[in-house]
DNA sequence: ATGAGGGCATAAGCTGGTCTTATGAGCGAG
DNA sequence: CTCGCTCATAAGACCAGCTTATGCCCTCAT
């Protein structure tokens, strides 16, 4: 996007265009107590600061979004759309929150968490906010690693609880299945594989060079392991966001956590590939040095994690 | 909520602990560029003013972010995980702009969808995102309603694409099969259904009342003719956040789209129970006036949903 | 009928954050 | 050795949003 483009277009990026965060909460407050003077109160702030909050938010972004009366403010129809799209904002925020706040924590915590990328990136964040809802006071670390880094986190008492995402339980650790996960082949929709009839077969996959995080990253190992060995790399890249952003540009077929690409199929900018002959489940696991059964926080942590 | 945990939390919503989006979107670009001078300008601000936002954002979260040297910055590794969790945030803002967008321009647009209400919450911000990215001088608006609303939108010349999720296409529209959704049965964790061995049969699952949307939504539409006209109802809720919000506290079994749940189901908040002897796929069609073959900017966004 | 109370809008003044410009200091390459 | 890139700091301007203080409208109960 270009300085040009911007020009043209009169924005100057989403930060102008979309309401700050506390006016997206003023408008679920709204939304869910029926009146500007309740919500006022619920955010900590005086009634004419929301009224105008409110108000700003509307000639920003053109439209009504709640029928103020005198006995009380409704959404409009255009009001309960908007009130849905920004309940996501909120909610990753929330996340972000929740994620930053085991970060911050560090140092004088009580509960110390080690997971493994995909568990930390799109996992945690959510069960840190129910843990927070449940447990408001626990103070809780993350550090995020791959499995070996994990275990060894555990086995050095740097952390309380793990999570691993890979095939098999490292030494000197116990563990439970939390749940399950599923590697799937996605490409862009334009590929050719997208318009096969009949799934993929093993040996079609394992003779296909994919775009594949690097060599020791859990999701590497699990289809190393399920094709014999046998991955070729088309490119190997170090984040799943940079995996994921070269397989919807169309540079070739990757190799994925459905847990990372739930967005991008419903959005169909990735297509999923049946394929057969392959198991490309894995358990996603809590882990815990061998005998040091997960008590206190970490206990509460892990019964979430299981609903 | 209550006033008195906020205070013993030190807490003042969200948004006093969130970085702004302007702040997120700064993150993202320094993670792509590797440099404040360069990232400052493409958001537009001087240099010094992201050096000072980026050091306002690590001391709100308490944590350093990027590792500045004489000759660029680079993330931390808690800088990385805080930047995919910034991406998220980022991106429901996205969304949120691009149908706000579509909104704000009702009156003089030139391309006006309608849509059902599930296309229009969880699918149709992405869609708009990536015309936007595509063609970015099209003014979309949008309108939401149920099949039958939109059909008459378009019939009466005051839409001219929609998207239905009915099984049905109403009369004298045209249509193509964008992609396929499945309603899922779903339950709190803790639901007895959620121990079962075996899947659920046609018959148990008709003979449960369960958490629903109104009559007339597309989503009932669709469980009333898979089950013969039966389902019977528990409560009936007219959003699909207040069904999930009444599932996910335990009321009940509820049928929702995969769609509306992915979040929930990742984080284990409602877990799927299988289901047999019962077709609860549904097609998610893109429909137009008979005859009135989409072209323009109803053709490319119309190429856009199908990739 | 008439006041009490809840709901929202407007006005005026203050405060604080954030931007800009201007400048300095470290490091590497030509 | 000096140019060019990086980032940090300082000082002042500016603007957005809050609070307090009102006023109007409507409803409900006395």
């Amino acid at each position: 996007m270009s300085e040009a483009e911007e020009q043209r277009d009169g924005r100057q990026s989403l930060a102008h265009r979309v309401p700050d965060l506390a006016a997206l909460e003023l408008l679920l407050a709204v939304a869910r107590l029926g009146s500007l003077g309740a919500a006022a109160r619920e955010v900590g702030v005086t009634q004419p600061a929301a009224s105008s909050r409110l108000r700003s938010m509307e000639r920003q972004l053109g439209v009504a979004l709640v029928d103020r009366s005198p006995r009380g403010s409704r959404l409009t129809d255009a009001g309960a759309l908007v009130t849905d799209w920004a309940r996501r904002v909120v909610e990753a925020a929330a996340a972000f929150d929740a994620g930053a706040r085991a970060l911050r924590d560090r140092r004088d915590s009580r509960l110390r968490v080690a997971a493994s990328m995909t568990i930390a990136e799109y996992l945690l964040p959510g069960w840190l906010l129910a843990l927070h809802a449940e447990r408001p006071d626990t103070a809780v670390s993350l550090l995020a690693g791959n499995s070996a880094k994990v275990a060894e986190l555990l086995l050095t008492g740097e952390a309380d609880l793990g999570f691993v995402e890979g095939l098999n339980v490292p030494t000197g650790l116990d563990s439970t299945v939390i749940a399950r996960d599923r590697l799937i082949v996605v490409t862009a929709p334009g590929h050719p594989w997208a318009r096969r009839r009949r799934p993929l077969t093993a040996q079609e996959l394992a003779g296909t060079p994919l775009i594949l995080r690097e060599r020791g990253s859990g999701t590497r190992q699990v289809l190393d392991a399920a094709l014999g060995g046998l991955a070729r790399p088309l490119i190997e890249l170090s984040s799943t966001t940079a995996v994921k952003a070269s397989a919807v540009s169309g540079a070739g077929p990757s190799v994925l956590s459905e847990l990372a690409v739930g967005e991008e199929l419903a959005m169909r900018r990735l297509v999923s590939i049946p394929v057969e002959g392959v198991s490309l489940r894995r358990d996603l696991r809590a882990v815990w040095p061998t005998g040091h059964r997960p008590t206190g926080p970490a206990r509460e942590l892990l019964s979430l994690t299981r609903g």
